[in-house]
DNA sequence: AGGCCCATGTAATCTGTTACATGATTCC
DNA sequence: GGAATCATGTAACAGATTACATGGGCCT
């Protein structure tokens, strides 16, 4: 259940209430974790009941009323306890791959079109990742930010977010020329960096 | 529901028993799906049950029987359907970027572990798809291979893979050698390759 | 008038994981 | 004698997805 401990990981920057958090967590603008917004308050309520959060109503006037939670003292301590237990292996789970995998001669249109589609969406997410690491840089250069930036971990997971986006991109562009060239009998082209 | 395209994508390379199917499948040897062997037996009933697949039973002398599987026009069908539907997103879901979200100045001993720990297993992940790619190729060059090689989509797909591991390990390297400097006050690595 | 943002949920269902079970054969 | 391989499951539970619901404020 690391659902939990992304929250948890998340409060770290400071409080937070559920919609601002369901924002991090949207599958559509993926950062280090992701999950629907329905999974988000459920588990909210949880680890308030475990009192590893605090719960604290904000009333407002022009706005629904709202819930910010911070981190307690028993939630750094899970958080602590956390990493240091035996770490899952990571995976990818692609239904683009499954996809890739059934290409044969002759059918490698909508395979195509699937891919260029894809690629669409990584460029957007790149986009996306490039202006929140220039944010939580603010102004600073990459080299003067990881000597002493604050909030290192943050950073480093957004640059292997981007990182994955990146790999995924060169990926879609060199099988697209794949694929392409066999259609028209030409020659492969060259591999994409090691 | 991935997991039955993704067998139906298997069973284009020719029949194949649970037990085989479930070595592809091992969250160990991860190639482009994955999960538990009872899952994939479950699914085999179902996918049989809907008549996308056909069942055979092969009696065996020094082993237990099994039953072997193979693709039915509509297992076929069904496949080619999938294939041209939208794309969901690909995500990363990683424990150990949640450990890293949580890296702070000082704190950094568990986490240079888990990295060390993560990047000998992504070695050993490397060197595991360098070895299928060897063996889909088959004794041809790559270049050879990519222009006109029998079930290319396989092939693309382990490059993906294969790209996905070295990419994470690039990172890992790259993450470690920050905290690093930190801890040292020295100055921080070079960026990663783009 | 229609749609998006804020803000938080319930309910049902589907998918995935963990624990446990069986039993012969082959390798060290 | 013990571990690994072959071969396939059941049962319980945890986690994730999908559908649906509410209601005021703000923008065009």
């Amino acid at each position: 259940m690391t659902l939990r401990h992304a929250i948890l990981a998340t409060l770290l920057d400071g409080e937070a209430s559920g919609y601002e958090l369901s924002k991090w967590f949207d599958p559509e603008v993926p950062y280090f974790w992701h999950c629907a917004a329905q999974q988000l308050y459920a588990e909210l309520t949880r680890l308030e009941d475990a009192g590893l959060t605090a719960g604290r109503e904000v009333v407002q006037e022009r706005r629904p009323n709202k819930r910010v939670y911070t981190l307690t003292e028993a939630g750094h301590a899970e958080l602590t306890r956390f990493v240091a237990t035996d770490t899952k292996q990571s995976f990818i789970r692609d239904d683009l791959l499954v996809k890739m995998y059934t290409a044969e001669a002759g059918e490698a249109e909508v395979l195509l079109e699937q891919l260029e589609k894809r690629a669409v969406e990584l460029r957007a997410r790149i986009a996306w990742f490039d202006d929140l690491l220039a944010r939580l840089r603010g102004g600073r250069s990459e080299q003067e930010f990881l000597a002493d930036g604050e909030r290192i971990g943050r950073y480093l997971a957004a640059v292997r977010g981007r990182s994955f986006e990146c790999d995924n991109l060169a990926w879609c562009t060199w099988a697209e020329q794949v694929l392409r060239a066999r259609e028209l009998g030409d020659p492969p082209p060259a591999l994409p960096a090691p």
